[in-house]
DNA sequence: TGATATTAATTGTATAGACACGTATTAGTT
DNA sequence: AACTAATACGTGTCTATACAATTAATATCA
């Protein structure tokens, strides 16, 4: 299953570009599913455990939807309706901000916290088993992912 | 906006595997961003187009929905209703396949094969815009890529 | 001040991903 | 032949992405 042509049945790319786009593509698909399989039991999708995350990081200062949507891994998605998600589970709390009553604080609960570490447990060491490289090798290709963007 | 850092504003990282896999679906995103909107005015989404691709690499072959299901980038996808959108706009037939009634062939239609042609145009120097990389850059980091998926 | 623009958040709608389940058809086994 | 297993495809449901539109609150400025 290692080459990238066994594995979606294409034989060849037009340039090294359109085959690192597909690459990228495929394994991104990779990634995402080993992830989901780790949360899944604790009824957690990617995306809600990064925010939970991201909320994790402001240690206990309210931040608003639009804060998240700014440090989330996909800026189109929509925070606003991942906190609804959040919120029914009792894992984050929204607050009105007083200073300006168009913002929404946002707060991780004690309940949030709790699951996000039980989760960490699991996930200590997914990206290690999950990612078959180097350290060397993984910082270079952050490295050329930076620069992939410009 | 180069570093991921910067981007997503996080400081730091638990170690390299973790900012790589942070940083792939940062660039995942960064990806499919630009292809949706090169697709866009073909009414065509990224998993559309792919499945067209693989449908007119064929050549007039018939091919199963599995088949199809088995070269998609994303193998949890579902290849059945893909076709069905397909199908609405006519962009590809179903035929009854007499060898297995289970299965359906599906063939791309000449408004299917136009419409790629079309988005060939468009796409041709996608890859070479988007990836801000030499080749040799792009090649090295799908090395990576089939590496770390081991 | 009052009109206008901008911003924060939510909502609506279409498409897709994740995953379980149902149904028809074929394959395999005794 | 009859029973069982496996396969191909479709469907249902929940979640998320993409993007336009709406609403309420604040900022700007003539």
């Amino acid at each position: 299953m290692g080459s990238l042509e066994e594995a979606i049945k294409q034989k060849e790319f037009k340039d090294p570009y359109n085959k690192l786009v597909v690459n990228l593509l495929y394994t991104h698909s990779y990634l995402v599913s080993a992830q989901n399989k780790i949360l899944k039991p604790f009824d957690l999708s990617p995306e809600q455990f990064n925010v939970l995350r991201i909320l994790r990081g402001q240690n206990g200062v309210p931040t608003t939807v639009s804060s998240i949507q700014d440090r989330m891994l996909n800026k189109m998605s929509n925070a606003s309706r991942l906190v609804d998600k959040l919120k029914i589970k009792q894992l984050v709390e929204r607050r009105e901000c007083p200073a300006d009553r168009r913002q929404v604080d946002i707060v991780i609960t004690d309940k949030g916290l709790k699951l996000l570490s039980d989760c960490q447990t699991y996930m200590e060491g997914f990206n290690n088993e999950v990612v078959k490289l180097s350290e060397d090798e993984a910082i270079l290709m952050s490295n050329l992912l930076d620069k992939l963007r410009g």
